[in-house]
DNA sequence: CTGATATCAGGTAAACTGATATTG
DNA sequence: CCAATATCAGTTTACCTGATATCA
């Protein structure tokens, strides 16, 4: 299951003409080794990246509906009810109907799952230690500085 | 088919603290947008990132087997047969037995496969524009070097 | 026998779409 | 009647595994 991808096609060398170089493949690229890395280092204690998402956003902006939930973390309202499922059956966070309005659930962070969130966020930044290891601290925030302003300019309706 | 996605969770407002803020976090929202990007682009020419890069890499390096360009395309064998399929129907590619060594196939871009190459070259480079559009040229420059070190350190194996 | 090759038949996970019953 | 919510069922795509027949 963790995968070594013994018929994997491995890096191809290449002159940074065409096809490498084009900054749409060469993030496709790293963000495949990121997912990979993130999975794999998550899956050793018992975690998901939504988990992740889900329980840092709880902890940071408190109990909300599910479509809340959904808004702040970017995982389709289809999909959270598998992430909250595990996460409740993991004793991460509660969900209870809410009683003004019975349409909802108020989920919310349970002790247990403040606990998880810290292993998590140690367990994350290492491995962003590891996936960022060939940039200096400064190119790193340079990094991360450029792919916010992207995110952000693409993440609205250009229409 | 084009989907601008109704039922999809917008950006979520955060401050870049826990969540936001993580580069394997912005590097999947980007990937996400850009292949999104790239496939509807592409998808009016009648073309996926996977023809460009088999097209690229018959026109850099010349006819190779199959299991050569998969190697250098990174494009997996078993993927490649139905990318090629599809190449072989527009009469972008010519696929021959090799008679040097009857377990090959002779894989070479044809004349037309060649004009559509230098049009997708075209659509990509307004594409990758359009993806880059908030950054400055130098920063553009920095910003592909950076995911060509990154990619180059995870793309070996470390054990 | 060993390996590589082309092909096929899957499997997983992320990112979606669309529908439904319930409630506001 | 319209909008939102939680849930469910299902699609698409990239990525990946494993097997097979053929051949060097």
């Amino acid at each position: 299951m963790t995968g070594k991808a013994a018929d994997m096609p491995h890096d191809a060398t290449q002159t940074p003409g065409r096809l490498r170089g084009r900054a749409s493949r060469l993030l496709a690229q790293l963000t495949n080794q990121s997912d990979r890395l993130m999975n794999e280092g998550l899956s050793l204690v018992d975690a998901r990246k939504w988990h992740y998402a889900v329980l840092a956003s709880l902890h940071e902006f408190g109990p909300g509906s599910q479509a809340t939930l959904s808004r702040r973390t970017g995982i389709f309202r289809s999909d959270m009810v598998g992430v909250l499922n595990e996460l409740a059956e993991r004793d991460l966070v509660e969900r209870v109907p809410d009683p003004d309005d019975r349409r909802r659930n108020v989920i919310s962070i349970t002790p247990q799952g403040r606990r998880h969130l810290r292993r998590l966020d140690k367990v994350l930044d290492d491995l962003h230690d590891e996936l960022l290891a060939p940039l200096t601290s400064a190119e790193r925030t340079e990094f991360v500085r450029l792919l916010t302003r992207l995110v952000d300019h693409h993440g609205h309706a250009h229409s």
